[in-house]
DNA sequence: AGCCTTTGACCAGCG
DNA sequence: TCGCTGGTCAAAGGC
């Protein structure tokens, strides 16, 4: 079903080696590393992790001690542990300036099958969309969840939940998501070497570096580089489109399009269908990119009270994104450059920061299957498990519905402790503890080019939530098992506010041992405490991760903001958390 | 005229 | 095989 356009041409990379694992799975390229490469590339690159960031830049390997595999993988990348702290204290002085309070709003999950923006129950993201576009309701106290579900097999979620009792008004508005793609890659190239993710950045978007690398995007990384979060996303985002949107123009507001209309994300949309699911009222709408040729779809929900409550986008976009719409409205282009050049200079508005953070975050989830779907074009020709994925694409499809339904939030973080710190104040009462190993194994099985017999399989980061299985001709066996200590399996908080029976779970993913799913259980029947700090989090006696955070109180309002916690636990990496402020 | 939405019908997967 | 369900098609109509 792809006749798609060939890729644009890729700029030459600065980015580091890829890890040779990555380059073993990804299937991509053709020359195929000799077996003493393959083994010497993958410990070596210890010794690389320790000189360009210790295994995950100091923050995923702060202490001594076998480098994992996993490890390898992105310490490989990682950039020096003062770098990383450099660029979290810009983020943060960034973020000061805008984010009225703190609590991960927003946390972008692993690559783990499943990444999840989550805003925690009862703090209204109206900062985030604090815009004529993108309402929410000043009560709610709902769980809201941006739910994005990566999966490293090309199909992924971004899904808005809200509160079917209080409402939650979302609104993708014309040009309202005015990000340019050079800032999502100005901060993929500040962030990129922080996350985990950066497997897949390389895996499937290895030339970040080079569109980062323009003086423009160092500029833009100024006034983004709050938005770091989003450059999570971003280091998986579709870097064809970032070619294309290099030059574009962050956009202004317009008049909040109906409710119903959703599909303003930068691409044009033509709705094919309608449904209503079971087990809801909402219609289910379908949408087709009107591109021609291009794969890639979305699903909207409704609530009852016809607002959107969960987008879906499957399939990656093969094109550019359209031109500013509002340039035929007659908008003023110089306009348009003064108010860029405003933003680049003395960092965007915090409103549109807010509008272009989400934007960034639709664009590049609309990227993120990029080299995963099938439907991307890009051949694979060693990949051979598509019927998998292709159920596994309905599975997840299933998970993020569920997780809508059941307040379900799924973010990886360092500890629970970050978890918790999502604008209320928790107690914990209970703690279920599960101390085992668990066993992940990488394993390449592999004989000799000219032999047909067996071909054996590549499987990597169990604990990443992929798997990739590639048949490989051209490799000697090798095998890794590493044994990792389980997160605590379960954790039961209570809101501390004094008439709140609002509940927390926070249990280990089944699917992903880094990845935590929290449940949340009741609705808040308050505001979140005013300027509680992030580790106020009563009765839980956890060592915090906050240091690096910034008291919410201390950033102003309007304006998006991403800390990220360090990564003291080996185990537990975060991708990054975005703050939002909270709707006052 | 072109693009889009609406909507009933159809199809495929699944139990 | 049947019914359910989600997803898609395509004709009709609106803007």
């Amino acid at each position: 079903m792809s006749s798609r356009p060939p890729p644009p041409p890729r700029p030459h990379l600065s980015l580091p080696p890829r890890s040779t694992a990555e380059s073993l799975f990804t299937g991509v390229g053709d020359a195929s590393p000799g077996p003493l490469t393959l083994a010497s590339a993958l410990f070596s690159s210890d010794s690389d992790a320790d000189g360009g960031g210790g295994g995950g830049g100091g923050s995923a390997s702060s202490g001594s001690g076998p480098t994992s595999f996993t490890q390898l993988l992105i310490g490989n990348l990682s950039q020096p542990p003062q770098q990383q702290q450099q660029q979290q204290q810009q983020q943060q002085e960034r973020g000061r300036g805008g984010v009225a309070r703190a609590g991960p709003a927003i946390s972008v999950a692993p690559p783990a099958g499943a990444a999840v923006f989550t805003v925690p129950p009862g703090l209204s993201p109206s900062g985030l969309f604090d815009s004529p576009g993108l309402i929410f309701s000043p009560a709610m106290v709902c769980t809201p969840i941006l739910t994005l579900l990566l999966p490293k097999l090309g199909f992924f979620v971004f899904a808005l939940a809200y509160s079917p009792l209080r409402g939650l008004n979302f609104n993708w508005n014309h040009g309202g998501f005015g990000m340019s793609h050079q800032q999502a890659l100005a901060q993929v190239t500040a962030q990129a070497s922080h996350s985990p993710l950066r497997m897949f950045d390389h895996i499937e978007q290895p030339s970040f570096s080079a569109a980062a690398s323009s003086s423009e995007a160092v500029q833009h990384m100024s006034s983004a580089a709050n938005m770091a979060g989003m450059s999570e996303m971003a280091t998986i985002s579709n870097n064809d489109n970032a070619a294309f949107h290099s030059a574009e123009a962050s956009q202004r507001y317009q008049v909040p399009a109906p409710v119903d209309k959703p599909a303003d994300d930068g691409y044009n949309w033509r709705k094919y269908g309608q449904k209503v699911v079971k087990g809801s009222d909402c219609p289910r709408s379908y949408y087709k990119c009107t591109h021609p040729s291009c794969p890639v779809k979305k699903k909207v929900e409704h609530a009852e009270d016809g607002q959107i409550s969960e987008i879906i986008y499957k399939g990656k976009h093969n094109h550019q994104r359209p031109p500013n719409k509002r340039a035929k409205d007659g908008n003023s282009s110089a306009a348009e450059h003064n108010e860029q050049s405003n933003d680049t200079a003395s960092g965007l508005s915090g409103v549109r920061r807010d509008q272009e953070a989400v934007y960034a975050m639709s664009e590049q989830l609309s990227g993120l299957s990029d080299g995963d779907d099938k439907d991307d074009g890009e051949s694979r020709p060693n990949e051979v498990d598509n019927g998998e994925n292709d159920c596994k694409r309905r599975n997840i499809q299933v998970s993020s519905q569920k997780t809508l339904t059941e307040s379900k939030i799924i973010v990886q973080t360092t500890s629970e402790v970050d978890l918790l710190d999502d604008g209320y104040r928790w107690r914990k009462y209970g703690q279920k503890v599960k101390d085992t190993l668990r066993q992940r194994e990488v394993k390449l099985h592999a004989h000799g080019t000219n032999t047909n017999e067996h071909v054996g399989e590549a499987k990597l980061g169990i604990a990443y939530g992929f798997e990739e299985k590639r048949k490989r001709n051209d490799y000697q066996l090798l095998e890794f098992c590493e044994s990792y200590d389980l997160f605590p399996e379960r954790s039961y908080y209570k809101c501390t506010f004094a008439g709140c029976n609002v509940r927390k779970h926070i249990e280990r993913a089944s699917s992903d041992p880094k990845a935590v799913i929290t449940t949340y259980e009741g609705k808040h029947n308050h505001e979140p405490p005013v300027g509680r700090g992030s580790n106020q989090n009563a009765g839980n006696s956890a060592p915090s991760n906050r240091s690096q955070q910034k008291g919410p109180s201390s950033m102003s309002s309007n304006q998006t903001s991403l800390t990220r916690t360090d990564f003291s636990n080996n185990n537990q990496r975060p991708i990054g958390v975005l703050q939002f402020k909270r709707e006052e």
